[in-house]
DNA sequence: ACCTGAACACCGTTCAAGT
DNA sequence: ACCTGAACACCGTTCAAGT
């Protein structure tokens, strides 16, 4: 609905360089140990540099949180096409999927950002939520011809099944851990058994 | 990890009791359109009070939460008593799980505050928390019983998945509704195909 | 027993002034 | 091109004074 998201860029003269790479390191501590919704004073002032800095760098929580992930979620995205083709497909999958909720519940809050950039273009998540969505359509597909996983399955329904067991993870972060059963469960789930 | 938590209790003085239930339904309107982070101060105001008789009423946003979803999980505990020992098990325990669903995500944030306070006891949630649990394992056992589910899916899990699902639910609310679909996937996972 | 609203603290966000 | 920090707005939370 908006125009095109603002998307950070690393600045060009040193200084610049310095305080982005500085911010996205505090950001990145602060994000782990209180969410997505720490403080971005706090964040400045971990960085060494004024609040109004932060906000030239980052004119949106969301713009810094995209930076924060690129990384991380891009290596996903590679490793996909480096799984694609694999000899066995349902591995390939199963392997991506642990990997997918791994990412997403890198900090709390994170995984409900990225659900909301899937289907929203005017997100700064949104190119690299699109490029994991090609990146499991396609080890979806391969896993479905091999005839491995219920073939009513759809991508948007893959995502739904990643989401709801990254947001379980990050809720029992701390106390008991739930999510590797949970993704066990969707997996037996919607696998087929070999005959 | 604390002491009791604190449950709002409706006053006994007409003026108070007023003020209670006009704060409660303020509250259930506005966390129905902005989520569980609702400003108090504008529950307050709409409820026409003053935000200090908010607060004697109900100390923690927490304790606002839990009054307002009181009656309709309550409703939902209730139920699952009238449907256990029906023909067929398998129908109630689904029949249920939809209903849990729903009211999980009521509102936006809900079902986050509900996961947490189901294994956190310092909480004013937990305690109707404890009686769906054992609702739900009551349904579940005897699904399992009557051979429709798998046995060895235990209530703690049966409960990351109705959370799970409620969560997706509460992203798509407004856009694509994946949840139905998200529901029939968990629960084709689980269940064990008439023989 | 209950209500009011001022007071304080904290944080997000903007912007004029500076290098 | 980039940095600083004061300024403003908004909200959560407490508490002294009142009925």
């Amino acid at each position: 609905m908006d125009g095109k998201p603002y998307i950070a860029q690393r600045p060009k003269r040193a200084d610049g360089r310095r305080n982005y790479d500085a911010i996205l390191a505090a950001a990145r501590k602060a994000f782990e140990s209180t969410g997505a919704d720490a403080s971005l004073e706090d964040i400045a002032s971990q960085a060494g540099v004024a609040i109004g800095t932060l906000y030239r760098h980052f004119p949106t929580r969301a713009s810094l949180v995209e930076a924060a992930t690129r990384d991380g979620l891009e290596n996903l995205v590679s490793h996909a096409e480096r799984l694609s083709g694999a000899p066995d497909p349902l591995d390939a999958l199963t392997a991506w999927m642990r990997e997918a909720v791994a990412h997403f519940s890198t900090f709390r809050g994170l995984v409900g950002i990225l659900a909301r950039s899937m289907y929203d273009e005017g997100t700064p998540s949104h190119t690299m939520c699109n490029a994991m969505h090609r990146s499991g359509a396609d080890l979806l597909r391969a896993a479905q011809a091999a005839g491995s996983v219920r073939p009513d399955l759809t991508p948007d329904e893959l995502f739904d099944l990643l989401s709801g067991a990254a947001w379980v993870r990050e809720q029992a972060a701390g106390g008991r851990d739930g999510s590797p059963r949970f993704l066990r469960l969707v997996l037996e789930g919607i696998t087929i058994p070999r005959a």
